[in-house]
DNA sequence: CATCAGGGCCCTG
DNA sequence: CAGGGCCCTGAT
């Protein structure tokens, strides 16, 4: 499936923004579906029933930001169906998020003040749907990060199109609902093992159209916590995830998984990971970040994730296993 | 070769 | 509310 640029979209975020630091997460292990490079990223988009290719270009700077949409598919696209897309661009990644008040409250903090100062201009942000990112979620369970990326890759390869644009090969997602043809047999031959029960059963909710993701953000934080828990195949560290990166959630941290225990006791505590610091006392810490714990831990996380890119932290390394 | 834990969650007792 | 089982992989 060859696309070729049918529109580019202008879209101004708040200042200031750090492009590179919002279009691309080095923790984000999803794969085959976008690409980065400083100043560019290339991601596929399912929207309103079309596979899209999306190629974000950052065409401004921290104080005078601008990016252009470029949008790729195989005929033009109206007016309507640009807009609509563009205001989706703007809610995954946050860029109408005025971030004042959190700089303000910690620009002066000893940790957080100089990662402030060094990713001013960062939002949290994703670009996976509900139900994309629901799939994501359920892959991560119990597996080591190649094994996720591997079941992930089968998914895409399996249920979704490949797109050229750009001189890039890219798989875009398939519609919500997409896989009502398709068996839980069907699914394990994928090797995503005992979650094929949960992948089909999910999509089974979207194919009903049981669940709105949009209707959803409507809601308050507890009915969307509430309403994803009630999804088969979902507990609290998926729901954990989906209330920050899908639903933008800033103010609430409630759970932390094994692996990013180990890593937060080593960050905030210097404490060897194999004797990690309680998941009580770690959430305690958190608190000091009210109401903006989230985009706290975030700048940090990301800090080191950046951090990862450039040098060998053999710590690390040694608890992701790749 | 066997065993086991891993970026959880469901189900049972 | 605790704990066994689940799929597959790769480390030991």
């Amino acid at each position: 499936m060859k696309f070729k640029k049918v529109a580019s979209i202008n879209l101004i975020p708040i200042s200031p923004f750090n492009f590179d630091a919002t279009f691309h997460k080095p923790d984000h292990f999803t794969s085959g579906d976008n690409e980065w490079k400083p100043g560019i990223r290339w991601q596929t988009w399912f929207w309103k029933g079309k596979c899209l290719g999306l190629k974000f270009v950052n065409k401004g700077s921290l104080l005078k930001p601008k990016i252009t949409v470029g949008v790729f598919y195989k005929k033009k696209l109206d007016e309507g169906f640009l807009d609509s897309l563009a205001e989706e661009v703007r809610y995954r990644y946050n860029l109408d998020l005025d971030l004042t008040n959190f700089y303000k409250q910690f620009s002066k903090d000893g940790v957080l003040g100089p990662i402030i100062k060094k990713w001013k201009g960062m939002r949290p942000g994703h670009p996976s749907s509900l139900y994309e990112y629901l799939l994501i979620g359920i892959v991560l369970q119990n597996a080591t990060v190649k094994r996720s990326v591997q079941m992930f890759q089968a998914l895409l390869e399996n249920y979704g199109k490949q797109l050229e644009y750009d001189r890039k090969k890219l798989w875009c997602f398939w519609k919500p609902g997409g896989l009502k043809n398709t068996t839980e047999e069907d699914l394990r031959l994928l090797k995503v093992g005992y979650r094929a029960k949960s992948i089909k059963k999910i999509d089974e909710q979207f194919a009903q159209k049981l669940i709105n993701e949009f209707d959803l953000r409507k809601t308050d934080r507890e009915t969307q916590m509430k309403t994803l828990l009630d999804l088969y195949g979902v507990g609290p560290a998926t729901v954990w995830y989906l209330i920050f990166d899908v639903f933008h959630h800033w103010d609430f941290f409630n759970h932390i998984s094994p692996w990013e225990q180990k890593i937060y006791s080593k960050v905030f505590f210097d404490q060897d990971p194999e004797k990690p610091v309680s998941v009580k006392k770690l959430l305690k810490h958190f608190e000091k970040y009210e109401p903006h714990q989230q985009l706290a831990v975030h700048y940090i996380w990301e800090d080191l994730w950046w951090k990862r890119k450039n040098k060998h932290i053999p710590w690390l390394e040694k608890l992701i296993r790749i």
